[in-house]
RNA sequence: GAUCCCAUAGCUCAGCUGGAUAGAGCAACGGUUUUCUAAACCGUAGGCCUUUGGUUCGAAUCCAAAUGGGAUCACCA
C-alpha cells in the first residue's frame, strides 16, 4: 500500500542523503489543518542529516518528490513535511475497491481457528443489561474475526447446576403452587428468577432471626434452615436423586425457553453449547498429571494447591480434602476437553473484569502443566455496566432486564419513527420489523461504542439517544444512500459495471471519504488484534459523519457533469457498502429505509 | 494489608503504537428546509487532559509516586 512504499522510499531517500540507514519509519494521517494527506516527522533524523527540521524535511521531501509518482507536492511545517497524493491514486484505489466486499466472505482453508466463549449465563434468573454488554461483545468480536479471516466457532457455557441453581428450585418447591410459564403467562428465565429473588429474601430473615437469637453472622448464614436445605437439595442432585432431577429439567427448560427469545432478539447465536452440568467433573486427570510432575502439591489434609507466590500470586486450591473439584478445577478441564476437540489457536473468554485474577491464574497454571496451546488463551475482559446507584445486583433486584431493556428500545424507536412521519407505505411487518432494527441497533451501538475494558455507566432516567454519535443517525446515512441509489438506479443513470473516470478533481471532502475507504482494512485488523468492536464503532460513526457532512454540501443527483454525477454515485454507493458491512461487525443490521 | 483496572468539556465518550492549536455527541444558546430523507447541516459557548516529579527536541499519550473511584485476593461460582 501507499504507505508501505512510501516508508520504503523515505528509506532510500535517508540512504542516498545521509548515507544511513533507518529501519522503521511510520507516516501518519497529516493534521486537517494542514494540506497534505500523509505527513513524516522528521526530528528523528537530525541527528543523521545533521541539519536544521526545514531543511531535512525539503531534502526529503525533494527526494521523495522525484521518486514517487504519486506524490503530487509536498510543503514544510517546521520538522513536519507534509506530503500531498494525487488524485489520480485515489482514484485507482477507489475503482479498485468499487462494488467489492471489503472483508473476508470466505474463511480461508488454513485459518486459525478462534474459539469465542460468550454469554455463559446462569439458569436461576433472566439476562440483564451486563449480560447484554457481555453477548453483544462477544458476538461482535466473533464477527470481527470472522472477516479478518479466522475460523472461528463461537460457544456458550451455561451454568446450569450448583447451589444458586438450588436456590430457585427450593424456593418455588416451597412457595410456588405448580405455578409454571404457561399457567402465569410469565416468560420462563422471568418466573425462575423471581423465585431466586423469593429465596434470598426469607433467607435473609432467617439470618436476620437467628443474629437476633444471639448467632453470628457466619454462623447464621451457615445454620439457616433454607441453606440446610439448600445443601441437602444440591448433595441429592449429585446423587441423581429422581424427584430433584425432575424438578432441575423441568425449571431448567423453562429458562432455556426464556433465554432463546432473549438471543433471538439480541440476534446472537452459537455454535457449541456446553452444559456446566456435564463438564464440572473434567479437571481432575489434570490435577493426577500436575500431581505426578510435581507441579501440584498435596497438604497434609488431602486437599491439592499449586504454590503461586513467586509469581506474585497466592497459593490456588484445586481439590477440596473432600476430593471434589473447584471452579477453577473445571475450567481447567472445560479449556483441556476444547482443545482436544478443536486444536484452537486462541481461545478466547468474554467475562467481566470482576474475574481478571481468575483468568490470570487459570493461564499461568496450565502454563506451568506444561500445555503449549494455554499460550492461546486470552481473557476478554470488560468492564461491569453500573447504574448511578452502583453495581447490578440480581438478588436484590436492582438490576435494568434485559428483555424490558429491549421493550423499552424498540418501543422508543417506534413512537420516534411515528412522529417523524416515517411510516407511510410501510406494511405493519415492516413497521414491525423498521421499529425493531432502529430500537435494537441504538442498544447494541450505545454498548458496542465504549472500549469493552472500561466500566460504563447506564442511567435508566436518560433514555439511550436516537441523535448524535448513535446507530439511527448511522443508520439515516446508509438510508439516504439507497434512496439516491435507487432513484439514480429508476432514471436509468446508474449502473453497478460504470467505469469511474481517473481525471476527475476530487473536493476535499472525496478525498477525506476516499480515505476513510481506505483505513477500513487497517482498522478492521486492529480491531480484530485488540478484539475491540469500539474501533470499528468510531470507525463507522466518522465515516456517516462526514457522508453526513459531505451529503449536505454536495450535488450527486442533481450535478450536471455526467461524469461527477457517476463517480459521486458510486462513492455514495460504497461508502453504503462500508457502512452496513462495518454494522455487521458490530452485529447490527441496517435498514434500507427509515 | 496485597494485587489489578480506571481518571480528558456540566454529562457520555474518542484520542493509546510520544508530534503541529486536545476532538465528537448530549445538554445550553443562535442559524439553515419551494433544492437527492432535517433522526440532518452550520455556528456560539464550554478544558490546569486529577496532582507532582521524571524521560524527551517534543508528553493527554511513556515511567514513578500521590489522590480519588472500582474490582479481586474462598476448600463459592
Amino acid at each position: 500500500m501507499i504507505e508501505q512504499l512510501l516508508a520504503e522510499k523515505t528509506r532510500e531517500a535517508l540512504q542516498w542523503l545521509y548515507g544511513a540507514s533507518v529501519s522503521t519509519i511510520s507516516f501518519e494521517k497529516t493534521n486537517p489543518d494542514f494540506s497534505g494527506d500523509f505527513t513524516l516527522v522528521v526530528f528523528n533524523f537530525l541527528k543523521i542529516s545533521k541539519k536544521k527540521p526545514e531543511d531535512t524535511a525539503s531534502e526529503i521531501g525533494n527526494y521523495l518528490k522525484t521518486n514517487v509518482v504519486e506524490i503530487a507536492e509536498f510543503n514544510v511545517v517546521k520538522g513536519f513535511l507534509n506530503l500531498v497524493i494525487a488524485d489520480s491514486y485515489w482514484l485507482n484505489f477507489f475503482a479498485s475497491i468499487k462494488g467489492k466486499s471489503l472483508i473476508y466472505s470466505q474463511v480461508p482453508a488454513n485459518a486459525p481457528v478462534v474459539m469465542v466463549e460468550y454469554s455463559s449465563p446462569n439458569t436461576n434468573k433472566p439476562l440483564h443489561l451486563g449480560h447484554v454488554r457481555n453477548n453483544l461483545l462477544g458476538f461482535s468480536v466473533a464477527e470481527i474475526l470472522k472477516s479478518a479471516g479466522n475460523k472461528v466457532i463461537k460457544t456458550n457455557i451455561v451454568n446450569d447446576r450448583g447451589i444458586h441453581i438450588c436456590k430457585s428450585m427450593l424456593a418455588w418447591q416451597k412457595w410456588g403452587n405448580g405455578e409454571t410459564p404457561d399457567s402465569t403467562g410469565i416468560k420462563g428465565d422471568h418466573l425462575v428468577g423471581k423465585y431466586y429473588v423469593l429465596f434470598d429474601k426469607h433467607y435473609k430473615s432467617e439470618v436476620l432471626n437467628l443474629k437476633l437469637e444471639g448467632f453470628s453472622e457466619e454462623d447464621a448464614e451457615k445454620n439457616a434452615p433454607l441453606m440446610l436445605e439448600i445443601k441437602d437439595m444440591l448433595l441429592k442432585w449429585e446423587q441423581g436423586d429422581k424427584e430433584v432431577r425432575e424438578l432441575w429439567k423441568k425449571m431448567n427448560g423453562w429458562v432455556y425457553k426464556g433465554f432463546e427469545v432473549s438471543y433471538k432478539m439480541m440476534g446472537v447465536d452459537f455454535d457449541k453449547t456446553y452444559y456446566e452440568s456435564n463438564t464440572y467433573l473434567l479437571g481432575k486427570n489434570i490435577i493426577d498429571n500436575g500431581l505426578a510432575s510435581g507441579v501440584l502439591k498435596r497438604r497434609e489434609d488431602n486437599s491439592v494447591f499449586i504454590d503461586l507466590t513467586a509469581d506474585g500470586l497466592d497459593e490456588k486450591t484445586l481439590l477440596r480434602s473432600d476430593g471434589t473439584s473447584l471452579y477453577m478445577t473445571q475450567d481447567l478441564g472445560t479449556a483441556l476437553q476444547r482443545y482436544e476437540e478443536e486444536h484452537f489457536d486462541k481461545l478466547i473468554f468474554t467475562v467481566a473484569n470482576e474475574q481478571d485474577y481468575h483468568f490470570k491464574v487459570l493461564s499461568l497454571i496450565l502454563n506451568k502443566l506444561g500445555y503449549h496451546w494455554a499460550k492461546g488463551l486470552h481473557h476478554l475482559s470488560y468492564g461491569m455496566v453500573e447504574l448511578p446507584e452502583g453495581k447490578m445486583k440480581s438478588r436484590e433486584g436492582t438490576v435494568v432486564d434485559a428483555d424490558d431493556l429491549m421493550e423499552d428500545m424498540i418501543n422508543t424507536a417506534a413512537a420516534t419513527t411515528k412522529e417523524l412521519g416515517k411510516v407511510e407505505n410501510l406494511t405493519e411487518e415492516e413497521a414491525a420489523h423498521l421499529y425493531k432494527t432502529i430500537g435494537m441497533g441504538a442498544l447494541k451501538y450505545f454498548l458496542l461504542k465504549v472500549d469493552p475494558k472500561k466500566k460504563m455507566l447506564f442511567n435508566p432516567a436518560e433514555s439511550i439517544d436516537f441523535n448524535g454519535n448513535t446507530a439511527p443517525f448511522i443508520m439515516f446515512n446508509y438510508v439516504r444512500v439507497q434512496a439516491m441509489l435507487s432513484k439514480a438506479t429508476e432514471a436509468g443513470i446508474y449502473n453497478e459495471s460504470d467505469m469511474v473516470s481517473e481525471k476527475i478533481n476530487l473536493l476535499p471532502k472525496e478525498k477525506e471519504l476516499i480515505i476513510k475507504l481506505f483505513s477500513f482494512t487497517p482498522t478492521l485488523l486492529q480491531a480484530a488484534n485488540e478484539y475491540s468492536p469500539a474501533l470499528i464503532a468510531n470507525y463507522v460513526y466518522d465515516l456517516a459523519k462526514e457522508f453526513s457532512q459531505y451529503y449536505h454540501d454536495t450535488p450527486v443527483l442533481k450535478e450536471e457533469n455526467m461524469e461527477l454525477k457517476t463517480f459521486r454515485l458510486h462513492l455514495s454507493k460504497t461508502i453504503g457498502v462500508a457502512i452496513k458491512t462495518s454494522m455487521k461487525l458490530l452485529g447490527i443490521e441496517v435498514p434500507e429505509r427509515m
